[in-house]
DNA sequence: GAAAATAATGAGCAATTGCTCAGGTTTTTC
DNA sequence: GAAAAACCTGAGCAATTGCTCATTATTTTC
């Protein structure tokens, strides 16, 4: 869907992967700090301590710098979240779940107003497929887990526990919360009160009122 | 916090009410149509069909524009939530929570892209108390709610069922689905999932593992 | 140690942006 | 119907932005 995004150089030496790294810290700071509207290449390269020229060797353009932000912490997230798949079989499934929540819990609220920015920066940037790829493979995880788990409409599943648990670390880290535990224990109320048991009536069980 | 953000010229004439709600809908148009990036006061004056002079007779700054339109939609959901809540005594507890879940899903699914866009921007916009107060208010709303329902903690439980709604709402509407009825039933799995009986246990039950 | 490859500089251009202002048009008032 | 009030116009300024390029500095290669 989206043009290649010119690659440009790829550091080599470890001088330059430093400034690399400097740039995408810089740029990381300023959001924070002070904002997406204030986020531009010249002050990104002043933060960062290295000239315009040298931030342009390495990104093609200013949004390939968000991108690469995303990109890098999605997947970690993702690897984080196939650790904790990987070994289903050993474990009981509530096991599993726990180590999921817990991957969520511990990612989001590291950096919570970062995080928060990040995640809805594709809402009004056009990323890269890649980071478009790696959103996909986190669903795909988190569905094969719950179809292995016993559900039936795992993507759908998948999707609306994903999001709302977002939502809900999200709202949690604004508010400043810092007790992972505690958070933890509400997401798992969260995921196991939508999800209930595998082996129960399917999503639409009763009657709505139509108000 | 926020400074009073210089109130401009309120239309008086209808041909003013025209004007300024022009203004209004020509900014969300360009959000939705072409992004955050390419949201600028000229452009927003093109598309209303008016000039720039008149836009800035009725708005101080771009942002204000936005805070507007942020303004107006959380004053909607604001009303339609407290009516939801306002016969509580009349009628079951789960009656009302499924007429707060319709007014949710209602309102989110309208226009899902542009609710989401809104939504995020108090990350990145520094918007007007009013709006901030909007927020809160929703959150007092619920919570005064769950509190009539019997639960304990209803300020956290409002929040984080608000928060994990908002994120699944949202999720879904971006995927494109239109289908209401299913939508809130998923709703009201989640919500009734989290909140569990009111007279069961609270929140913080059980050990968790530390994985 | 010199040639080649890699890295860094920063003045500054072209384009865009938020916003103003001096003046014109339409509506209301009396 | 004329004065006052409300409304609208749009050229264009000052500031900011994304980004380039000619040049210089450092590191690697052989």
């Amino acid at each position: 869907m989206t043009a290649p995004i010119n690659p440009r150089k790829t550091p080599r030496q470890a001088r330059a992967r430093a400034t690399f790294d400097a740039i995408l810290e810089a740029a990381a700071r300023i959001l924070v700090n002070e904002g997406y509207d204030r986020l531009n290449t010249n002050r990104i390269a002043e933060i960062a301590g290295v000239s315009v020229g040298t931030l342009y060797q390495y990104f093609p353009t200013k949004e390939a710098i968000l991108t690469e932000i995303i990109r890098e912490k999605r997947k970690r997230l993702l690897d984080d979240i196939k650790a904790a798949t990987v070994e289903m079989s050993g474990e009981s499934h509530d096991q599993t779940l726990d180590k999921l929540l817990w991957a969520a819990v511990r990612h989001q609220l590291r950096w919570p107003k970062l995080a928060r920015m990040l995640e809805y920066a594709d809402t009004f940037l056009p990323l890269e497929d890649e980071t478009r790829t790696l959103n996909a493979e986190i669903l795909d995880t988190v569905a094969g887990f719950l179809t292995h788990a016993g559900y039936d409409d795992a993507e759908l599943r998948a999707r609306d526990l994903v999001a709302a648990l977002r939502g809900m670390i999200d709202a949690a880290g604004l508010a400043g919360e810092t007790d992972q535990q505690a958070l933890f224990l509400r997401t798992r109320r969260l995921a196991t009160g939508y999800l209930g048991n595998a082996a129960e009536a399917p999503i639409n069980t009763d009657a709505a009122s139509t108000a």
